[in-house]
DNA sequence: CTGGATCTCCCCCAAAAGAGTGAGGGTACA
DNA sequence: TGTACCCTCACTCTTTTGGGGGAGATCCAG
């Protein structure tokens, strides 16, 4: 029998690229297209598909909540990241979020096919530059890159916003001085001088989207 | 006699979903493949296709720099500038690099069709979104959008490398309250409140790309 | 030549940002 | 019941940032 595949993309030229890719393939069934993470959640539901192929920056609802809501609420259908660039902490929230698989958009056509069936089967299965990237990530752990808790990633996802301390404070409900506090770990632990560079580190990483 | 057509993008998904959209009309021929900007140039002088479809981001050259060389080197040949995100300063700068459309990815097969055609019969062709932008930028004035001037340009294009004022002098050889005096003149034309605004403003508009 | 724009730099000054330290309350875990 | 970590906030201090005004030099167009 097929694998069931849901395809979450907004754009309409990478979905018919993926389904072009994929429907030569006899073992694969492409069951459904969403044009962002709440319709994906909602196809997933609908079609309890085996594999969703989820691009994670989408509008509405980005790939990586998406990712989280299906795997929390369909354990046996299994997420493959897919997006055009690389970075670091999408890597890492993406497998957090439940993605079993982390693929750039420039794989070769039987590449993702093999890896869609992995996952599928369950099968951990990275691009080469991600599989490298993690690699490097963990084989330099000398950086100490010591993780944002939740509270400071929330001021950060403020920060990047380029929202100053008293207008964070009051987004987030705490004082400024707690603020300060957060940011200052925030600098601390992403090993930069300045706020401005910690907004860029949150967009390099996929935080937050440069575009509002 | 078909149109002939030359696909630049450096994602084989986008690049398949691209020939899927078009192969279906036989007034569309596509000729070629290419991977970045030196290889889209390349094809380019070989092919003498009709239309180019260019990716904006791509490694090793970028979509600007490559229609540029294409317009000036190949004056028959038409561009048509392809992106997944809405830059202002991309709009303007692929216009003024020689491209006679601007299209998004999530544009629909029989609108990308249609923009083709019109590119190789020498018409104008944009996205509603970007002629929306562009129409938001003519008919609003009133923001009073200064343009920032040459020098004013270089020091956002520090700052939103995330350096400090002084960093910032240093690298252009001029004192640090000249420094000041440009960047209060960049919030200002801008309209933001703070540096790190001005750095996510360049971000977004293309002056320097996120990813360093 | 005069006026305008630009670049450069100076001054003073207020606000914001960031480092450092301490500290109370909360939760989770051994 | 400690211990560790997190969130919260306070205080002090220095540095950075940004506003405002002024001013000399250059260059270019009317």
């Amino acid at each position: 029998m097929a694998i069931r595949v849901l395809i979450a993309d907004d754009h309409s030229v990478v979905r018919q690229g993926l389904i072009m890719f994929l429907s030569s393939d006899p073992e694969l069934e492409i069951i459904g297209e969403a044009r962002d993470g709440v319709e994906a959640i909602q196809l997933a539901k609908e079609l309890m598909p085996d594999v969703v192929l989820m691009d994670l920056l989408m509008p509405v609802m980005d790939g990586i909540h998406a990712t989280e809501a299906i795997r929390r609420e369909l354990p046996d259908t299994e997420v493959v990241a897919l997006t055009s660039v690389l970075e670091d902490v999408s890597i890492a929230e993406a497998v957090r979020a439940g993605a079993i698989g982390y693929l750039l958009k420039d794989t070769e056509a039987h590449e993702l096919r093999r890896s869609i069936k992995a996952a599928a089967a369950g099968q951990v299965q990275l691009s080469h530059q991600v599989a490298a990237r993690l690699l490097r990530d963990v084989r330099t752990p000398d950086k100490s890159r010591e993780p944002l808790t939740e509270r400071e990633t929330d001021v950060l996802t403020q920060l990047a916003l380029g929202k100053s301390n008293k207008e964070i404070c009051l987004a987030l409900n705490i004082g400024e001085q707690t603020v300060k506090t957060h940011v200052s770990h925030i600098l601390e632990k992403l090993g930069v001088p300045s706020r401005t560079q910690a907004a860029l580190y949150a967009i390099r990483n996929g935080l937050v989207g440069p575009i509002q």
